[in-house]
DNA sequence: CTTAGTTTGGG
DNA sequence: CCAAACTAA
């Protein structure tokens, strides 16, 4: 009889398009299907929307496994251990991942492959999880990019429209496999089921619906956060359940001609530029991406941190924004710019802060994607939004959230407030708020800050950056 | 796509 | 005269 393959699942829980399952099965009779109960590489936090999102999707994963005769085994420990032991156990011959471009992980493959190694067993590990890997593409002189314009050329020219691998119809498994128990999610999660459909068939629905019910207006729409406008498939890109290379070549083959894709297509592209930097400085989560940040004067204002988070800020499109995601692990991407830059330039919090929050509570927190855009939004990281582009949240709610529906959703006890105030109530007329059931200070909370005072004093500290640069040094 | 200040151009 | 367009920080 000859001996099993390994598949080992980490972000890649889908079937179809995926390389490392279809070497596994090429190269084995039978498939053993494994994930880690425990995710040490991925790092959650203990109370985490991510974790809720994966134990949701692994048990979607263990019941397409077991349509297909097949089934996930929960693997506890450590991966180099657990893997090498069931190499042992199983007289396999060959385990199979996909590559995971963050350090963690990598250091974890590194770990794995050793361990391996030494009972005789072989690591595969597979492309897939971006569509052109961080070490692929350089500039001119070789350098990595620092820029987005120039990377996103070189990575438009990079990736190929390549069919995505098709599902698999039977994955035999060598063995009768034992019930699959993911470990339960914290109680301070999200309820993900009411909200989203985690697993790669929901996923792979979702992704039918938005090529067909928003893509077509994505560059239109996709900024206005009580529209449906953008895709949603961050939380299926974060876990695999969707490959990049399916989206992208289902985006293109609705769009052939039309330019319609490209702006979508870009989206995708900041998501491998922001792998591509961690992937370069790897001390991106931690540490300013551009040296002279370590010198900004930045404020551990607690109870400020503590209101945003909460979505107390009395800045209504904060506060909406804040909300959305406390309830539903996810948060447009417009609001994640307003409460971002709020939190970084108008309250000084060490972006870290921001970055650890989203990274509890995000249902698609990715770490090369978290630690970028929190590095782009307070100026330190790559091709970042300039010092004095401070968003007016007043004027950002205005613009994206017109009619005010979007706050009115999350922030309900704003609801009967009439448009033109709902943005600003402090500069609503007595008569509007008591009308509309608002007390300003007890029913909503009053501005935390005056946002023009914010403004001059985040200018002040950032003008502290530009001398240290030139001065000191 | 931030704001403030300046220029431009239509009415 | 004012609003839109442009520009510097």
């Amino acid at each position: 009889m000859t001996p099993p393959a390994v598949m080992w699942f980490r972000r890649d829980l889908r079937l179809a398009d995926n390389r490392a399952l279809t070497r596994a099965l090429a190269r084995a009779a039978g498939v053993i299907c494994v994930c880690m109960l425990e995710d040490a590489a991925g790092a959650w936090a203990k109370e985490s929307a991510s974790r809720a999102w994966r134990a949701a999707s692994l048990k979607a994963l263990d019941s397409d496994l077991r349509e297909r005769g097949n089934g996930l085994v929960g693997l506890r420990g450590t991966a180099p251990e657990a893997l090498a032991d069931l190499a042992k156990q199983s007289g396999a011959r060959l385990v199979c991942c996909t590559r995971d471009w963050t350090p963690a992980a990598m250091a974890e493959e590194e770990a794995v492959r050793e361990a391996l190694a030494a009972v005789g067993t072989e690591l595969f590990v597979a492309e897939g999880s971006l569509l052109v890997t961080p070490d692929s593409i350089a500039t001119h002189s070789g350098e990595p990019f620092r820029v987005f314009t120039p990377y996103y050329r070189a990575w438009e020219y990079e990736w190929h429209v390549e069919e995505p691998l098709p599902a698999l119809e039977e994955i035999p498994a060598p063995a009768a496999v034992p019930t699959f128990e993911p470990s339960t999610p914290d109680s301070s999660a999200p309820d993900i089921a009411t909200h989203w459909s985690p697993g790669e068939r929901g996923s792979q629905e979702s992704l039918t619906s938005f090529v067909n019910e928003a893509l077509a207006d994505y560059d239109q729409n996709h900024d206005f956060p009580a529209v449906r406008g953008t895709s949603r498939l961050s939380p299926a890109l974060a876990f695999g359940e969707l490959s990049p290379r399916q989206i992208a070549v289902t985006v293109v083959d609705m769009y052939v001609a039309a330019g319609a894709a490209a702006p979508y297509l870009r989206q995708l592209a900041w998501r491998e530029f922001a792998h591509h930097v961690l992937y370069h400085a790897p001390s991106l989560p931690d540490r300013p991406w551009r040296a002279e940040y370590e010198v900004m004067p930045w404020c551990d204002d607690e109870g400020a941190l503590a209101a945003w988070r909460e979505g107390m800020t009395g800045f209504p499109f904060v506060d909406a924004g804040m909300r959305e995601l406390r309830e539903t692990g996810w948060m447009h991407n417009r609001t994640r710019l307003v409460t971002g830059s709020f939190l970084a330039k108008d309250l000084l919090v060490p972006w870290q802060d921001g970055e650890r929050w989203f990274w509890e509570r995000l249902v698609d927190a990715e770490l090369a994607v978290n630690a970028f855009n929190w590095q782009w939004l307070a100026g330190s990281g790559a091709d970042a939004a300039p010092y004095f582009r401070i968003f007016n949240p007043m004027l950002q709610g205005r613009r994206f959230d017109p009619d005010g529906s979007y706050v009115r959703r999350w922030v309900p006890e704003l609801a009967q407030m009439p448009a033109r105030w709902i943005h600003s109530p402090w500069e609503a007329p007595a008569e509007e708020l008591s009308k509309a059931g608002v007390v300003l200070g007890k029913t909503y909370p009053r501005p935390l800050i005056d946002h023009f005072e914010a403004r001059d004093r985040a200018l002040a500290a950032y003008e502290h950056v530009k001398e240290s640069r030139s001065g000191g040094a």
